[in-house]
DNA sequence: CGTCTCATGTCAACTATGTTGACTTGAGGA
DNA sequence: TCCTCAAGTCAACATAGTTGACATGAGACG
């Protein structure tokens, strides 16, 4: 057997030296990522499922009868990387795919109620992480934390 | 020829309708997350090296004479998936490893002059990155994104 | 009609990052 | 000496992505 580790990584969050003023908050944004996204994770995984099915789940749920070409361009993937998890969404009848009645060309996907369900609930958890966090610091400093995010975000 | 996306998967932020209060901020965190890493990764690239390799000069910048064990903990992988990039680093002789005098039992990890220069060029462009965020809110709000981050990250 | 374009779909080969399981090695304690 | 246990290695596999090449089927246009 594997040696289990009995403390998950965020718990080692203090242990490192801080060479930069800023090393604390790089480590932020690092656990705080993973932080987020941990239960919902655990949560799709259960469902045979993981963050690739849930990004696709996420944009279709906000985008109905989305193209395949948009979907591309929105995850910034391949076609071909798309290809699988999407098959699988499919497959398990999470998504369907009809084409349109004038644009043959393409195929427009949505979410079943099945679909909508996962995406709720995957979605769920990590609006629940935010919004603990959010009421800890009251509305002025969720504001801040949404224009710094927005000016590293638009970093590119 | 693959199509080649003409914009950045960031620049569709604002593209998906928002079902929920909170799917701006759940959005913020993704893309800011690849705001922080772009320039940074892409620079290791360019060295031939990625995250993972960032991820271990980074600790052992901050904890030198680390041995495998304490590495393995904080990244929060298996010791076998750390094998394969720590091999490479030390192949490239930007990490050193020695066998302590009374502690036969483990290696201790240091960085090489040339190690310290990548993890330093790397982490100052995700630094750099949180830098312009932060002189643009002030010092409140660097505060209060680093409490909303703490209350996240922590969620585990 | 034929041909060209374009979105979609698929196959293959590859890379990178991770996982488990099975094993070796070597120090130190009973 | 023998046993244990941490550290480390090797092999097989899963997942998520990449490029390249090519097939299919509808629409547009001559």
């Amino acid at each position: 057997m594997q040696k289990i580790a009995t403390h998950a990584a965020g718990h080692h969050r203090a242990s490192l030296k801080k060479l930069h003023d800023l090393d604390a908050a790089l480590e932020l944004m690092y656990y705080g990522w993973r932080g987020m996204t941990l239960e919902a994770d655990a949560y799709l995984a259960k469902q045979g499922l993981s963050r690739p099915h849930h990004r696709i789940l996420y944009v279709v749920a906000r985008r109905p009868d989305i193209a395949i070409g948009s979907l591309i361009e929105i995850l910034g993937i391949s076609k071909q990387a798309l290809n699988r998890p999407l098959n699988l969404l499919l497959e398990r009848k999470l998504l369907t795919s009809k084409r349109s009645p004038e644009q043959h060309r393409s195929k427009l996907l949505r979410l079943t109620d099945a679909g909508r369900r996962i995406e709720q609930k995957a979605s769920d958890h990590e609006r629940k992480v935010l919004r603990e966090a959010f009421d800890r610091v009251g509305t002025p400093g969720a504001a801040a934390w949404m224009a710094v995010m927005e000016t590293i975000a638009d970093n590119n």
